[in-house]
RNA sequence: GGAGACGUCGCAUAGUCAGGUCUAGUGCGCAUCCCUGCUAAGGAUGUGAGGGUGUAAGCCCUCCGUGGGUUCAAAUCCCACCGUCUCCGCCA
């Protein structure tokens, strides 16, 4: 959440993030407007709580014949109280429900607008030449398939639809893929960390995921879990409720996790192959930072990202998210989108979001300064490869026959395979 | 699934049966200072979180796992829930 004696301080700076996500800026009125009325009520009933503690502690040591008399009025001031309390607690529960709609501030130089308002960055590494080469341009569905390494029929046949199994070489090309981001970002200085993929209520509103787009989070009944559709959730869970000691820099960890995601809004897009899939794995950085060095991490994680694709041989290009499409948590967001030959765009394969305090806000996570006090820490997080990548590096680096030539970084995490032959 | 024990301001604990200076005590740890001096010890003071108010010093409120309830008054009594541990059962 948003931090509201910033809020109150600078209102301007609040609204302005508003409209450029496309928001209504009236939510900071009614937020200051809120405010005041729980600071009125409260100061309120605080005043007329300390009275009454004052009377109450009174009657112990009254005298027997006054005893009567003082009850009676403590009876009647603890009614006053009892209502004064309900009021406060109102105004309370009316604010806070205010607060937890407010999106995240954006953070300066962010563009402003939609989904299709973002700022290319740049572009890095070249498209091959497919026509120039002669080979005839097979997408990921058809290579995965010749290779034997994507099962979608038996996927859908065992599970519904956007479901698959990885088979044979697939599945040893993902565990690859994904033990070397691990092992890039040990090496980085990130902890590995396995996390849960069902969490509680709190955790999972706490990093802003039950906003405007709950409905692509899949929710257990039963139990009132839910499924996480990044680690990121468990990762941001990990320290709620405790004061970190940041002294000796940042807490840096690499979650590796399915993720779960009901695809609530994207009937007809995305349907052929393992593009969008209500199940994959992903190896997802994530920093507890001071919030002064947050911007510097963020673009330490972006450098990592970028890294990777470099070791997956991916001509890809950076993109600065623009505010609306921003999540609820970020300030702002940074996507490394690979070329996708088959269909001559650009798909997205890592997110680095900086949330500022805003998580840590809602989840309680908080740093000792230097001077004893407790401030909210930065969260950061950004995708270290997932299942989605086989689909890039597939179509990147297929060949005239259909087998797929393995980039050299990868070679021994695949037992040094240099090529994924063609199955009959 | 059944039975039981437990949850107190970093850690350890007192307090709960008998509700009222508990305005949560003590030890350890930690911080500052003092004394002294030689691989150290002793003493003093301070030391949870969140919030309201005030220029400030300060004053005040809330929190004893969470949420309700009883009462003038709840760490303490009642109810529900959550979590941890032990034993039994069942399943992998």
């Amino acid at each position: 959440m948003i931090d509201l004696k910033a809020l109150r301080d600078d209102p301007d700076t609040a609204r302005a993030s508003q409209v450029a996500r496309g928001a209504d800026p009236a939510l900071v009125d009614e937020l200051l407007a809120a405010d005041e009325r729980r600071r009125a009520l409260l100061s309120s009933f605080e005043q007329q709580r300390a009275e009454q503690k004052e009377l109450s502690r009174s009657i112990g040591k009254a005298a027997p014949e006054e005893r009567q008399a003082v009850l009676g009025r403590a009876r009647a001031l603890a009614e006053q109280v009892k209502d004064a309390e309900a009021q406060a607690d109102e105004a309370a529960r009316e604010l806070d429900t205010l607060l937890w709609q407010m999106a995240n501030v954006v953070a300066d130089g962010v563009p402003p607008g939609g989904e299709d308002d973002f700022v290319v960055l740049r572009e890095v590494g070249a498209p091959r030449d497919f026509e120039a080469e002669g080979v005839a341009v097979r997408d990921h569905l058809e290579l995965g398939e010749g290779l034997r390494a994507i099962d979608t029929e038996r996927g859908a046949k065992v599970s519904g639809s956007r479901f698959f199994f990885l088979t044979g070489v697939g599945a040893q090309l993902e565990l690859a893929l994904l033990n070397m981001a691990m092992d890039k970002a040990t090496a980085a200085g990130f902890s590995p960390m396995i996390t849960p993929t069902l969490v509680r209520p709190a955790i999972m509103a706490g990093t802003g995921f039950l906003g405007a787009h709950a409905d692509e989070i899949y929710h257990l009944e039963t139990d009132d879990l839910y499924l996480v559709g990044t680690s990121e959730v468990a990762l941001a869970g990990y320290h709620s409720d405790e004061i970190l000691d940041l002294s000796d820099g940042p807490r840096r960890y690499a979650g590796w996790s399915a993720c779960y995601r009901r695809e609530a809004g994207s009937h007809g897009k995305d349907v052929r192959g393992i593009i969008r899939v209500h199940q994959f794995h992903k190896v997802e950085m994530f920093t507890y930072v001071s919030e002064a060095d947050a911007a510097a991490e963020h673009e330490r994680l972006l450098a990592l990202e970028e890294e990777m694709l470099a070791a997956v041989e991916l001509p890809y290009r950076v993109i600065d998210t623009a505010a609306g499409d921003l999540g609820s948590s970020a300030a702002r967001k940074f996507d490394c989108e690979a070329w996708l030959p088959s269909q001559q765009r650009f798909l997205e394969l890592t997110s680095t979001s900086n949330c500022t305090t805003f998580q840590a806000r809602r989840l309680g996570v908080r740093e000792r300064t230097a001077e004893g006090e407790t401030r909210p820490v930065a969260t950061l997080n950004g995708t270290l490869a997932t299942t989605r990548w086989i689909v890039a590096i597939l179509e990147n680096h297929q060949q005239a026959d259909g087998s797929v030539r393995v980039p050299q970084a990868l070679q021994p995490y695949l037992g040094g395979r240099t090529v994924l032959e063609v199955q009959a």
